[in-house]
DNA sequence: CGCCTATTTGAGCGTCGTCAATCCAGGTGG
DNA sequence: CCACCTGGATTGACGACGCTCAAATAGGCG
C-alpha cells in the first residue's frame, strides 16, 4: 500500500498521466518494470526485437541510426515525460533507432500485454499516449519544414531560441557534435554558423553558455 | 439497420479496423461524418483551428507546407487507411499543415468527442489508432536516415524501389514534382536523378510509366 | 486539336561537406 | 584545489552536390 503511494508519487507530474485515476496509476505502477540507465549507457540497439514500449521519467536520450564511417544521425531527444517504443504495436518489429542515455534516465518499462491492459482499463492513459505520440509527430512535421526551407543559420538561430532561457541566458544540453547532427549538419557547419551569429552581435558562446544580445534581431534571422 | 450495414461494409478491409468488433464498427459508422474530397479539393488549411480527427477511406490526400516563392514542402502523402489529425488531442491546436486530394476521396470524420468515446468503448479500436500513428513515426524516422545520409540519385532509386510493382513495371502514382518535393530534392534534380538511372540502363521512365531493369543494381546504388 | 502546365535540359553558382590541423574545455587524478 | 590530459570544438582551404534561373519540350486535359 505505503508502495504503491510511493511509486505513484512522482507520476502524475508528467503531463502523460494527467488525468489518470489514482487507481489506474497505481496498478500501472505495480505491473510496469523501473529501469535505469547511466550515462552513456544503452537501452536498445538498432535491429533488436522491440520487446517494450517506455516512459521516460527523469534523463534525457538520444535516438540515433549510423550515418557511415562511424558517425551517427540524431533522429530524435527524448525528455522526461517522453513515451516512445510504440513500435511495440507493430507485429515482429525490430528497433530502427538506438537510445541510448545522455544523463542518468528513469524509465518506466510496459510490455505489449501491460500497454493493451492500460489502454484498456483507463481510457484516458489510451489518449493521453495519442497525444504524447502525437506531438512527436507534430514536432517531425515543424523539423522537416525548417529543414527544408531554411539555411544552416537559421536553424542554429531557431535552435538557441528554442533552449530555455533564464534572463537572456541559455545552455547547449547536448553535445554540440549531437545538436549539430539533429539539425542535419555536420559539427563544423554547426559552429561556422554560431560563428555567425557572434559576428554579427546576436549572441555570445563559452562552452555550452549562450548569451543572447538581441532576441528580436535573432528571430528575425530565422523568418 | 440496413444502412448500418452499409455503412460497415468497406471498413473492416483496412487495417486500422481489424479486430474491431462489428457493434463498435456500427457504431463509429453512425457517429462518424462522411467526407468526400474533389481531386485537388482541400480538406484543411496551415492556421486553421483543428476540429476533427481523420480516416481516410479512399484516394490520396497530401500534406504539405508553404516553402516560399510559392513553392510548397510535402511532408506526407496519405493513403487509404491512414489516420491523421491526431493533433485534435493537443490543446488549441492549428493545422501545420495544408491537406489536399490528389484523388478523389472519401473519408470519415472523427470529432474529438466522437474519438474519446470511440478509444472508451473499444480498446482494439484505440491500439490500432496509436499502431496507426506509431507507423507514421516509423516512417519519418526511415526518411530521416534515407535524407541524412543518402545522395538524391540514391533516394530515388530508393523511392522507386518501394513502389508497387506489377512484373517489373511500376508507376509514378503523383506528379514528380511533389515527389522530388517530398524527397527533399528540386523538380530539376529529380528529373536529373533519374535521367542518371536511365543513362546508367537501370530503368527506363516514359511519363510515369517506369519499367526495372536491373531490380538487383537499383538496390545496390541506394546502399 | 490546341492550350496550359509539368517536365526536361542547360549553364553557372553557392552552400555546405570533407579533410586536416590546432585549440580549448571539462573531467580526472594527484 | 589545481594541473594535466583527452576528446570535443574550432578554424582553414578546397571541392562537390544540389539549387537557381532560364528556355525548350512534352504531355495531359478540356
Amino acid at each position: 500500500m505505503d508502495m504503491l503511494f510511493e511509486n505513484t508519487e512522482a507520476l502524475p507530474s508528467l503531463p502523460i498521466f494527467e488525468g489518470v485515476s489514482r487507481v489506474h496509476l497505481a496498478w500501472l505502477s505495480s505491473v510496469a518494470t523501473r529501469q535505469s540507465l547511466r550515462r552513456g549507457e544503452t537501452l536498445f540497439e538498432r535491429d533488436q526485437p522491440v520487446q517494450a514500449f517506455y516512459i521516460l521519467l527523469n534523463g534525457h536520450i538520444k535516438l540515433t541510426v549510423p550515418a557511415g564511417q562511424g558517425q551517427e544521425k540524431v533522429l530524435e531527444f527524448l525528455k522526461p515525460g517522453d513515451a516512445f517504443g510504440e513500435s511495440v504495436l507493430l507485429p515482429n518489429h525490430r528497433w530502427i533507432a538506438t537510445a541510448q542515455a545522455l544523463f542518468p534516465c528513469k524509465l518506466l518499462v510496459l510490455s505489449l500485454g501491460d500497454l493493451a491492459t492500460a489502454v484498456e482499463r483507463s481510457p484516458t492513459f489510451a489518449l493521453r499516449t495519442l497525444a504524447n505520440v502525437s506531438q512527436r509527430v507534430e514536432t517531425h512535421f515543424q523539423e522537416m519544414e525548417s529543414s527544408a526551407i531554411r539555411s544552416a543559420v537559421q536553424r542554429v538561430a531557431e535552435y538557441v531560441l528554442r533552449q530555455p532561457k533564464v534572463g537572456n541566458q541559455a545552455r547547449f544540453l547536448y553535445h554540440k557534435r549531437a545538436i549539430a547532427s539533429k539539425l542535419g549538419l555536420q559539427p563544423e557547419t554547426f559552429s561556422r554558423s554560431l560563428k555567425q551569429l557572434v559576428t554579427d552581435g546576436l549572441i555570445t558562446v563559452q562552452g555550452a553558455r549562450i548569451v543572447i544580445h538581441d532576441e528580436a534581431a535573432l528571430q528575425s534571422v530565422v523568418n
